[in-house]
DNA sequence: ACCAATCGGACAAACGTTTGCTTAAATTCA
DNA sequence: TGAATTTAAGCAAACGTTTGTCCGATTGGT
């Protein structure tokens, strides 16, 4: 039903090939009364170009797609803001599909949406494939690169923060404030930036001269009740003075927690979050924070799929800005 | 570079037509023998199969698009995630693009990136379109719908709730709990929303017996800020005792604002806020909201792009949640 | 006025699929 | 045993573009 080239071919009385370079403006091809008639006969036809066709034969695609685990995470809007911004610098096109966090099935399918359709580099947002999926997208001819997430595998090309100054850097900001007593909330020890957000923390502790307590730790997804159960655990009784969460939502959920447990923060209890996205601002007190460069990331990712010869996995900045939870003793 | 379906049939020794039947388990079409050949050259040669080229022949396409606003909009993930859901269930893949909130080309762009691609139906999200965008998304072949916003042309296929309602319930809420002064902050009365949402916020008052005060609304685009600005407007002098607020960012907005200007909510002012997204119970206090169901919402529109027999304009339920920014006089 | 160069445009192949039609072989039935 | 039916697989066209090659006509130079 919709308008090709060829009718439009035909209603200007000239070949498709023709209309195919007036419409892609290869000038030195045609004359200027044609071009006139083409245009014409397009706009009167209701044309839309169909992209798949052109594709097909150009076997080369200026869309570049996005893959995100979850609707939920909201630093990825920033991520997204990054991404958008660098890819329209460049002409490139963005889409974006989500995978189920959990679902390996649902994963699957979203990689494969990007995967069989000709899309020019693959951002992967804080997503944790399966071994098969993993394999999908390295057995795709696209390149890829991971964004907010970093693996043991080097050979992964990633764009995340250095998680364990991430971790090092949040307990080093109660350290400095006096705190002794520190806890670990809502970080998800299975993951590698878990992990080594760990091992910063216990790493200030250590240089800080105070040995870590295993109950000092409260793992979790990075959720908001996931640091609403840590701050439960913890309970009024376990004489820690400070908290870092692993995420602004962790940390929110400690907040309402530890209120809800008669606590004030940050009188009885400080808080450093993790990320530093706008919600920090947002509830009372404001949270203080090791905040990521979420934007830049985005904009690295999609310069690192334009230019293959990058370095593998790269670094981005963080900062710790001081708002409202953290009292020095 | 990729392997093609000619790859296979070379490899396996058939003809191409019979490794497409294979691949899309037309049994009926071949024996189990060849089967089993082409299943093996398929995976050898790690075929992918190149979804436009597909789509290019048989006319028809399982994507469903969402085209998006914002990045900021925090409801969008609930009525993304209803989409999402539904479509899954319908067999169909989701991709998203985002739109500038203001720049006419950037959502220009964005509508052709779904517009020249073979997508199934387009749904957009609280998107207002310049006349000229509007005619582009008209003119293509493809069925849409918008969510979460209305229109005076009642032409426009859409799904959102009854605005009217809405400002109606907002603000009956405070007449009920005894509040005669009642501020209307940051909806945008340039809108058809936002003008359904004032009309009902005017007839509440009326009603009940109170003639609404000009210098009780202030408009605002919906946001924190927005929020905020009207709350520094009013001042602490203005003897209102309620305000609704046009969104759950909003009506933080107004809460911190509130704040700042030594009010304590509820006690000094009552708040209700509009959406009733998971924010509402993260800040302190929770926000008393009268809640869309945006879940839904993703959910008929998808439908509504389904089945083509749908009326056109559809209105999701809402319903007041009581939490603790309201006191009752 | 003749040859070369330039210009404007057409022809046709190609991209990777799907699918209607055809054909050859195998099976069934009487 | 012969005809009719079923089964298995191949041929080729088609989808809507892009682009290399080719051709005729106009132009310019001498």
């Amino acid at each position: 039903m919709a308008a090709t080239i060829k009718d439009i071919a035909r209603l200007a009385g000239v070949s498709p090939a023709t209309v195919s370079r007036v419409l892609a403006n290869k000038t030195a091809f045609y004359g200027p009364a044609t071009a006139e008639k083409v245009q014409a006969a397009a706009l009167k036809l209701g044309y839309r170009k169909n992209t798949a066709a052109a594709e097909l034969v150009t076997q080369h695609s200026n869309v570049l797609a996005v893959v995100v685990n979850s609707v939920k995470t909201n630093f990825s809007s920033q991520i997204i803001t990054g991404i958008q911004d660098t890819a329209a610098a460049h002409g490139l096109n963005v889409i974006i599909v989500y995978a189920g966090i959990t679902d390996p099935e649902a994963q699957r399918k979203a990689l494969l949406t990007v995967i069989e359709r000709p899309v020019m580099g693959i951002l992967l947002l804080s997503l944790n494939l399966t071994p098969e999926n993993l394999q999908l997208l390295q057995g795709a001819q696209t390149p890829y690169c991971f964004l907010s997430i970093a693996f043991d595998d080097g050979d992964l090309p990633s764009i995340a923060s250095d998680d364990w100054q991430v971790g090092y850097q949040a307990t080093q900001t109660l350290l400095k404030a006096g705190h002794r007593k520190i806890g670990l909330a809502a970080v998800d020890s299975n993951s590698h930036t878990g992990r080594f957000r760990l091992a910063g923390y216990e790493s200030a502790l250590r240089d800080a001269g105070v040995s870590p307590q295993a109950d000092w730790v409260q793992p979790g997804v990075y959720s908001y009740v996931a640091g609403r159960e840590a701050m439960a655990a913890y309970g009024v009784t376990s004489g820690l003075t400070g908290v870092v969460a692993g995420s602004d939502m962790a940390a929110i959920g400690v907040l309402n927690q530890a209120r809800d447990l008669g606590l004030t923060v940050p009188t009885d209890l400080s808080i450093v979050s993790i990320d530093g996205t706008e919600m920090c601002e947002l509830v009372q007190p404001q949270l203080t924070s090791v905040s990521q460069n979420f934007y830049d990331m985005g904009a690295a990712g999609v310069r690192q799929l334009l230019e293959p010869g990058r370095q593998l996995q790269q670094v981005t900045p963080i900062q710790v800005v001081d708002r409202q939870t953290v009292r020095v003793l």
